[in-house]
DNA sequence: GCCGTTTTCGGCCCGACTGTTTTCAGTCG
């Protein structure tokens, strides 16, 4: 087995033992030896010695060994013989956990879905014992859900939802301060739920509650209680929204609690622990005299533990904790002075040259690049060689017009199929900046994906390689790029590649960025934006870069006219040696 | 099952809400 698969058998195992009723201690020691394996970057066959390892001890090592060498484990064997396999999906329901459905295994030999739901219709669920009518209930309805509701949701369309949350959130009464928390807030690719933290400035928290279950397509109130409301959203797909009520004083360390990730938590706990001190929403608490330390911010709370400030980008509690401990400083969004990589009119975008320069001005930039697509792109009306000199004087006409300001001209051009640049080199010589994009033939084999990005990155006019992978999330894979090799002889090169800030795109994920630290690559930030609303995706961009823990240096972005121009002259003069 | 200059046994992060009970187990985040 590879490690891929072993990690998936560990995890199985995991489930099925939640089913048998063990000791949660023990269920969660398996899942956290598949998540040790899971952070550590070496492979397999690297790991000589699982024991080694955090949190992996003899009898999980024994486990993973017996995996990698024979491809089964007597472990789960077993269980696979004791379970019968379509229990497995229940656990998925809402409500139902490992008790209940063992429970229902044992009581009702219900063994899958099918005997759920006819045992439900025939009203023996709620015969047992800590079941009742509710529960069957909502057991059906769950059921009916099963399949049709994608566990988690693309963050692009979580963004969009929050935003039209929002405006509503604003405008609710006894609301001190509100925050986003969750997953959403952490930048992670998809979303299962919304979280919002609310500071209420009253005893009484039932108008509020009131208020938040008259919110625009509320479907179901999940749960409400005195510090909590739980909706869900009749929208193009189902989505959970958890509200979190707190005084003033509890804001900060509730906004911590709830942002999550649950690792970063359990982390920031056991730090606690060690001095003698508890942590949980409402404070640090002093285990000895009991006394409960409250803060005005999350900065405060995070020093008050001995670290700097971990951005919530950040807290995955895969060592950020100890990273912490000393001053590191990510790319802020104030960093970022220009943006390299947007169309107009030429091609497929909404305004002119001239109308996007002073959308891009008035966001506080002091550069911005053209850069249309090029002639192969036809549905995008690309540019040819000789409308692309047209538009130079063009882009040259309106730079003329700023003292405080730069327009560059670029282009987006394709990288063809057959590994051929869509645009004469003489051409690309007069631009200032050449992006070049893959946007066609995406089931290539990864030899001839590489092919054409390495005439790419070896060509002394191309200054970056636009979303490197291609892929859209939750929607396709991308082509077959070994980002790895790509990674590394962008640096050699002296090529960027492009975080396309695109909320849909991420590309490069903030996965391989974090690699991208260790290559020296340099990395563009850019928002790819058609329309203006689009520019305003460098906020995002920029949360996912602070999540690969990229500095400054390494991004193009942070550079002041000159030294982008020195970076984008470096190309040339590198390759032309 | 894992872990340990407070420990080789006895802990393991912490709390809200629900639905079931009649004080709490189970689930969830």
């Amino acid at each position: 087995m590879n490690k891929k698969e072993v990690i998936q058998a560990l995890e199985t195992i995991a489930v099925y033992m939640e089913i048998k009723g063990e000791n949660t201690f023990k269920t969660s020691a398996y899942r956290k030896a598949a998540q040790t394996l899971e952070q550590d970057e070496r492979s397999l066959s690297e790991i000589q010695t699982p024991a080694s390892l955090n949190s992996i001890g003899k009898g999980t090592a024994a486990v993973i060994e017996e995996l990698r060498d024979t491809n089964q484990a007597q472990v789960l064997e077993t269980l696979k013989s004791e379970i019968p396999e379509g229990l497995i999906p229940l656990l998925d329901l809402q409500g139902l956990g490992g008790r209940k459905v063992a429970k229902l295994y044992q009581e009702l030999q219900i063994t899958d879905a099918a005997s759920l739901k006819q045992a439900c219709e025939s009203r023996r669920v709620r015969e047992l014992s800590g079941f009742g009518a509710k529960t069957e209930e909502k057991i059906l309805a769950a059921l009916e859900d099963m399949g049709s509701r994608p566990d988690r949701l693309p963050v692009a369309f979580m963004l969009e939802t929050a935003k039209m949350l929002e405006k509503e959130i604003k405008n609710l009464a006894d609301v001190k301060r509100w925050a986003r928390a969750g997953s959403l807030r952490r930048m992670e690719e998809t979303i299962k739920d919304l979280d919002y933290i609310l500071s209420v400035s009253v005893e009484n928290t039932d108008p509020i509650r009131t208020q938040l279950k008259e919110l625009p397509y509320v479907s179901e109130v999940i749960a409400d209680g005195p510090s909590k409301v739980s909706l869900e959203l009749a929208l193009s797909y189902p989505v959970q929204i958890d509200f979190r009520l707190t005084d003033d004083d509890a804001f900060a360390t509730t906004l911590h609690h709830f942002t999550g990730s649950k690792d970063h938590n359990v982390q920031i706990r056991q730090i606690a622990k060690s001095r003698g001190e508890r942590v949980s929403e409402y404070g640090i608490e002093n285990l000895e005299t009991k006394e409960v330390t409250s803060f005005s911010s999350e900065e405060d709370f995070f020093h008050y533990l001995g670290l700097y400030y971990i951005p919530p980008e950040a807290r995955a509690g895969t060592g950020e904790t100890t990273m912490y401990q000393q001053p590191y400083e990510t790319v802020e969004r104030s960093d970022i002075k220009g943006d390299l990589h947007m169309h107009t009119t030429w091609s497929d975008g909404a305004l002119s040259v001239e109308e996007m320069a002073e959308e891009v001005r008035s966001r506080g930039h002091e550069w911005m690049a053209v850069t249309d697509h090029s002639k192969f792109l036809q549905v995008a009306h690309g540019l040819d060689e000789e409308r692309i000199l047209r538009q130079i004087e063009e882009i040259r006409r309106v730079n003329d017009q700023y003292e405080d300001f730069t327009v560059l001209a670029g282009i987006e051009m394709d990288i063809r199929p057959d590994g051929t640049l869509d645009i004469e080199d003489e051409v690309l010589s007069r631009l200032d900046v050449v992006i070049a994009s893959i946007h066609s033939s995406f089931s290539q084999s990864r030899t001839d994906i590489m092919k054409r990005l390495d005439a790419a990155l070896e060509h002394p006019s191309v200054h970056i390689i636009a979303h490197p992978t291609g892929r859209l999330i939750g929607r396709r894979e991308g082509y077959d790029a070994d980002v790895q090799t790509l990674l590394k002889k962008a640096a050699k090169t002296g090529t960027a590649l492009e975080l396309n800030a695109n909320p849909n795109r991420l590309d490069l994920s903030a996965a391989w960025l974090r690699k991208a630290a260790d290559t020296g690559t340099m990395i563009s930030i850019n928002t790819d934006a058609h329309t203006p609303d689009m520019l305003d995706h460098m906020e995002i961009g920029t949360a996912s870069a602070k999540k690969a823990l990229l500095q400054k240096e390494q991004i193009v972005n942070t550079r002041n006219i000159e030294e982008l121009r020195a970076f984008l002259q470096g190309k040339q003069e590198r390759t032309k040696r």
